[in-house]
DNA sequence: CTCCTTCCCTAACAAGTGTTTGGTAGGTTA
DNA sequence: TAACCTACCAAACACTTGTTAGGGAAGGAG
């Protein structure tokens, strides 16, 4: 029998899916706090409770374990992205629910997304992070879309920069990621809803 | 003659002010487009067109490079920021005071706000760089005493969660040098305007 | 001309890097 | 018992890292 008939294209599994879960999550979190250049296999190794070649079992390389832990987190990301996309829901709506799941999505994989926001722009020159822009590039198309259709449909405010106000949102929404911590007083919904409170009705008192 | 009578307490001037800035533009843009840690003083020395080892005739190492990146820009910033709010403007107009001068800043210094963006958080820790500690929770303070006080003077909103409000506002304006090119399209001032619009106003469309 | 300073180069250093190779304790299977 | 597989260790590998020491070309000062 010729190698294992496992046509997974990317991805060269050789431990339980288990275990390879737990080293990740242990190296996303490194990964998260020191940045991806500062952090040595032998720290992560360290934190895991074994010594650096160990982990070659497990991966195939440093490298490999940023992969998985960045490609992992964007297949979920567009997993909810696309649910909320193909709902047929009104623009308002849209965006209300686009950022409710980036919330939840920081909740869930917080050290990834740290991880996306510190390192995806210098690794995105990297061939073989090319996927990251490409996603990048459809989170624009979503996000832009979304918000001229708004306008077209006169819930967004016309006299703004489509591309500024993309940014705006889009940024407000995934710096969270550097100070949310989970189990914190509030919940990733509760964060949205008044996240989506300044963005849609501003900060300031208007006497209505 | 004792060496020289300089006093300065952080810089050990080895080099005429001019050279030094050029070549810590240089070391800034590198800095700023790959990582500190990615960045090899090689990569640094290819870019100013000499060998490594000749950067140490100018500095005392690469980490001492960062930290007149980094203390050059905070000074500056603090500079304009004290100004401000020491000009006994009212809340609304200190915060949009506040906007325009931290685009501005972005416009002058925009490898060093991103270098300040991307590592400020694991630089903390290390007890040489302990004024980014300082320095942020100065900034923290200023904000979030501006905050306060609108609320108090019924010029924003009461029903937000205030430290909410600060980092939302604070992150919405620096995540801005992330994308933020000189010379593009929007001046600094233009790209204030727009950002105070969406933060005060919202971007929803109100039939006022 | 000589002396000295400025600014860089050449060449190397020790420490740390990601990775590989071979081994091995312990459990499972036959 | 014997063969085998899993998950790790021990030790080294080639290479890159920040940094240093000594030298030398260019130019101004005396």
């Amino acid at each position: 029998m010729p190698k294992s008939s496992n046509s997974d294209h990317k991805k060269s599994r050789v431990s339980p899916p288990e275990r390879r879960e737990e080293l990740l999550a242990i190296a996303a979190r490194v990964f998260a706090a020191q940045g991806y250049n500062a952090t040595t296999v032998r720290k992560i190794a360290d934190a895991a409770g074994m010594l650096a070649g160990s982990l070659y079992y497990h991966f195939d390389s440093k490298e490999s374990m940023l992969d998985e832990i960045l490609s992992g987190f964007l297949d979920e990301l567009w997993a909810r992205y696309d649910a909320v996309l193909g709902a047929g829901l009104g623009p308002r709506e849209t965006l209300e629910a686009l950022v409710t799941e980036s919330f939840r999505e920081i909740d869930r994989h917080l050290d990834a997304v740290a991880i996306y926001q510190k390192e995806s722009r210098h690794l995105g020159t990297q061939p073989h992070f090319a996927y990251l822009v490409e996603s990048q590039q459809k989170f624009e198309k979503a996000w832009l879309g979304t918000l001229e259709r708004g306008v077209a449909a006169k819930v967004f405010r016309p006299d703004l920069d489509v591309r500024l106000t993309y940014r705006f949102v889009r940024d407000t929404v995934w710096v969270a990621a550097s100070w949310y911590r989970p189990g914190g007083r509030h919940s990733p919904e509760e964060i949205a809803r008044q996240y989506l409170s300044m963005v849609l009705e501003g900060i300031a008192l208007h006497d209505t």
